[in-house]
DNA sequence: ATATATGCAAACGCTTTGCATAGAG
DNA sequence: CTCTATGCAAAGCGTTTGCATATAT
């Protein structure tokens, strides 16, 4: 058929083998060249889209305005660290149990969730 | 000295005033003539900042990628609805013994957090 | 051959700012 | 007279898209 998805590819090993957790489109085009696959910037954000519809990987926006991709692994929230801008994982406070209870109570149907936390991550608490 | 901030004023009020909860600056802009209030996107922008910093609004953003004001009184989280794009108040589901606990496991410090439900709210559910 | 991925450059949407004016104390 | 609010127009910034080209099947 077609060309293999070379920058999707290396998006995703990055994000497999990198300490780091969420990824700006900035972050992920300054680091592909470090795995020799230099990509444009609208190639990196047009990849890592197609991993975001395909469901490999997960797209939040935060209040800095800036999009972030991350590995779409267990569901899992985040603490976005005002001292390093870090958006770092941190395990979900609340269970299906919790949520289904709120649906009944508030009439609501809900299809997910995303809890962001406002503070200083252990690194730069430890610091 | 100076100006009385007719337009903050009036958002204020049409906050109060208005069964609308969480206000884009559009929403503002739109709504303001509708109280003799005409005023530039502008200055809507700087009023809503200035009541934002002041701590008399809430700002947050959203995926779409726009911000929300809405009156900062007793802390609730929000539902996004896919249906309609607003954003609706939910009670909060969590505790301050929760996230002391959390940061505590975690190591982190916590100063504010933000859950966002994405799901369909109550009048699109009923509709 | 054909379909998809990529680069380049430009458009977009929303937010933000510079600068001159206006109005209240 | 001075200080802040406002309007107008333009810039910013991250994201997104159109179009031509390259490349694997």
């Amino acid at each position: 058929m077609a060309r293999r998805p070379v920058i999707s590819i290396a998006i995703v090993t990055l994000m497999h083998e990198s300490e780091h957790h969420a990824w700006t489109l900035e972050d992920l085009h300054a680091a592909l060249p470090g795995r020799d696959v230099a990509a444009d910037f609208s190639s990196v954000f047009r990849a890592a889209e197609r991993l975001a519809v395909a469901g490999a990987v997960r797209k939040l926006t935060l209040d800095d305005g800036r999009a972030r991709y991350e590995l779409a692994d267990a569901h899992h929230d985040h603490l976005h660290c005002t001292k390093c801008g870090d958006l770092v994982p941190i395990p979900c406070l609340f269970g299906p149990a919790d949520l289904a209870e709120l649906e009944r109570k508030a009439g609501i149907a809900i299809v997910d969730h995303q809890l962001v936390l406002s503070g200083v991550c252990r690194d730069c608490h430890a610091a």
